[in-house]
DNA sequence: GTAGTCAAGTTCATTTTGGAACTTATTTGG
DNA sequence: CCAAATAAGTTCCAAAATGAACTTGACTAC
C-alpha cells in the first residue's frame, strides 16, 4: 500500500496491486470492507440504489421531481403537514419546497392552501383527489423495491433489523445536531405511527 | 383521515386531530411509524443526519465541497482508484468528479494523474502527501459521528446490524439496476475489505 | 392595543449541477 | 496492421438548486 490509511492485506486499486481493472469492485471492495465507517456505509449506498431507480420512475411516470414528489409523499403519511414539516423531515430547504409546493398546486395535485389551525404563519397541504391517486399508484412501487432489498433477510431478521435501526434513530435525538433549518427529533414519538424522507442519491 | 391513505389511529397532522402544532413530530412521526417503507426511511433519515453536519463541517474546515471531499475519502480507501471508480461507487456523474479532481490537482491534494496501468483510457489517482494529511486528519470526525449513531446499541447488537446490512447490501447485486452510468456489484467480494458511498442529504 | 419578536413562506441572484456531445486512448475484429 | 468499437474523461450550456434577504402573519409583553 502507499499511502498512510493502514489497510494491510487484500489488493484494491492500488496500482502494484491491481489485477483485472476491469472488474473494479476494487474500490467497492475497499469501501464496503477497509472502511472505517461501514455502518453509514451500507446506510448511504443502500440509500443510493434505492432512491436512485425510484425516483427516475417517478420522473419517468409523474413528470415530477423528487422533491415534488417527497411532497406528494409526505402528505399522503401525514395529511395537513407544512411544507416547513417536509422540509425537516425530509432535509430539503424551504425554498426549494415552495417552489415544489406551487407547481404541485398548479398541477392540480394539492388543494388550495389554508392557514393552519395551529400555528403561526404555517400553512396547512393537503393533497387533492388527485393527489390521493397518483401517491397510493405510486407508494406500490417504493414498497415492492423496499421488499427486495429484505429479501436476503429472514422475517426474523428483518424483525430485528427494524428494531436496531429503530434503536438508532430514536438515538438520533441527542447527537443530531444542526440540520439546515433544525428539525429536533421530538422526545416521545408515538411508536405506532412511520414517516419519510428524502437522501438525494450519493455516499461518501 | 381526509384522503384514501388508511392511517386510523393514531394523530399526526391532519389539522382535526392536530394538537400542539409546534412540537411537529407529527410528521416526523408519521413517517417513522406509519411508512410503507420503515426500512428505507430510517436509511434515507440517518444518511441525512450523518452527511449533513459532516460535510458542512468539511467544507468550513478544508473548504471542500461534498464531491472533492468524497474523491478523497475514496482514495484514502482505495488508492490508485480512478474518477470512474469514484462515480460508480458514490455515485455522482462523472463531469461532476472529472471538476473535482482537477480542483483537487490544483489544491495540491492529488498527484498529477498517470494512465493507469489496467485498462482504458482510465487515470490512476493518487493522494499527495498533503492530500493523505488531510484524509487522515478528517477521517475521525465521520468516525466519531458513526460511533455517537451507533451508541444505543450494545456490542451484541452492533455486530448483529453490521451482518444484516451486509447481507442486505450483498443482496443487492440482484436488484441493483441502473445506477446513472451502472456499477453492478462484484459477484466475489472480498469479506475482509470496506468501501465509501455518498448520498446527498435528503430522505423521501 | 401597540411595539417587538419570531418564524413560515417567498423572491432574487448566484452558483452549482448534470445531460449531451465530444475527445481520445485503448482494445477487438477483420 | 488498420478500422471499428468501446469507454474514460472533458467541455459546454441550459436547467436546477440554494443562501440570503425579504415579506408577512401571528404571538408576547408591556
Amino acid at each position: 500500500m502507499s499511502g498512510p490509511q493502514a489497510t494491510s492485506d487484500q489488493n484494491f486499486g492500488s496500482p502494484e496491486t491491481a489485477q483485472d481493472p476491469d472488474v473494479l469492485p476494487n474500490m467497492l471492495d475497499a469501501k464496503l470492507w477497509q472502511n472505517p465507517c461501514p455502518f453509514t456505509f451500507r446506510i448511504n449506498y443502500l440509500a443510493l440504489l434505492y432512491n436512485t431507480p425510484l425516483y427516475a420512475w417517478v420522473q419517468d411516470t409523474y413528470g415530477l421531481k423528487r422533491h415534488e414528489y417527497v411532497v406528494i409523499y409526505s402528505l399522503g403519511l401525514a395529511d395537513g403537514g407544512s411544507a416547513r414539516d417536509v422540509s425537516r423531515t425530509s432535509g430539503f430547504p424551504k425554498n426549494t419546497l415552495s417552489r415544489a409546493v406551487k407547481r404541485l398546486e398548479l398541477m392540480g395535485l394539492i388543494e388550495e392552501r389554508i392557514k393552519a389551525p395551529g400555528g403561526g404563519r404555517r400553512q396547512a397541504l393537503h393533497l387533492s383527489e388527485k393527489g390521493w391517486k397518483l401517491f397510493n399508484d405510486s407508494v406500490p412501487a417504493f414498497e415492492a423495491l423496499e421488499k427486495q432489498m429484505l429479501t436476503p433477510l429472514s422475517d426474523g431478521e428483518r424483525q430485528i433489523l427494524f428494531e436496531l435501526m429503530s434503536k438508532v434513530v430514536l438515538g438520533a435525538e441527542d447527537w443530531a445536531g444542526d440540520l439546515p433549518q433544525t428539525a429536533p427529533l421530538d422526545p416521545d414519538l408515538n411508536p405506532d405511527l412511520d414517516p419519510v424522507m428524502d437522501t438525494k442519491g450519493e455516499t461518501q
